[in-house]
DNA sequence: TCATTAAATTGTT
DNA sequence: AACAATTTAATGA
């Protein structure tokens, strides 16, 4: 299992800090580790932290009245999220689940600002944060309304990959089709079948319970 | 190490 | 949505 040393370099925004303010932040971040399926934070906690996925796999989701699950984000090894939360400070607006065993890193809120306040590489890493995540939201409305479902789940999946978000060099993620389901707004039979073709393709490799992304170019651009 | 079983996941209708 | 097949993980001989 990877640690919290890993994480912070492979995070872009560590490298131009000061050696003595990148210990302080350091010693300010705690570590929880969380088994798959439990809760990481809710709907309407204090957002009290900056959120980091150190080891393992999260989902950013919202539960309709009727219990239906609708994924937004799925966040690997080396992603940092919740900063739309702290940065308002208002509470988290939508749960977040570990989809399996999971190691985080919690910044406490002061630190962030902190490092808001006195570092210009910290403000530039997280624009371009808000900016890549702006993209992919965009993107997900746009391929709804006008691509093939292949299309969309193919989409869905690179969006895991994004290296700028997700500076990890590991090719494979460790989901089930029906998560990917949730994430890709399709039903879990779709995605089977998607998957199927995504792999003939040569653009993914399938193994029970794991999905290996072996040309995450072609994945991005794929249309049918 | 191997066999058995339960649980999770996948493939198909 | 339901079913069958497959894979994995856990258990104990």
């Amino acid at each position: 299992m990877r640690s919290l040393d890993d994480m912070l370099a492979l995070s872009s925004w560590t490298r131009e800090l000061p050696a003595d303010q990148l210990n302080q932040v350091r010693a300010a971040i705690a570590v929880r580790d969380f088994t798959a399926g439990t809760c990481i934070c809710r709907k309407g906690d204090p957002a009290s932290a900056w959120l980091g996925v150190i080891d393992g796999l999260v989902k950013i989701h919202s539960l309709s009245p009727a219990g239906k699950s609708v994924t937004f984000a799925g966040i690997p090894a080396g992603g940092w999220f919740a900063e739309g939360s702290v940065l308002r400070g208002r509470p988290f607006m939508y749960d977040t689940v570990a989809l399996r065993d999971s190691r985080i890193a919690l910044m406490p809120e002061a630190t962030f600002h902190w490092l808001l306040d006195t570092s210009i590489g910290f403000n530039r890493f997280l624009l371009k944060q808000l900016n890549e995540r702006l993209g992919q939201f965009i993107g997900m409305v746009e391929h709804d309304r006008l691509l093939n479902p292949e299309a969309r789940v193919a989409r869905s999946l690179a969006a895991l990959f994004n290296p700028y978000l997700y500076p990890d060099s590991d090719p494979q993620v460790q989901i089930s089709q029906e998560e990917l389901g949730y994430l890709a707004g399709a039903s879990r039979q779709r995605v089977n079948r998607a998957l199927q073709v995504l792999g003939k393709a040569g653009l993914i490799k399938i193994d029970y319970g794991l999905v290996t992304v072996l040309d995450l170019d072609g994945l991005q651009k794929f249309s049918g």
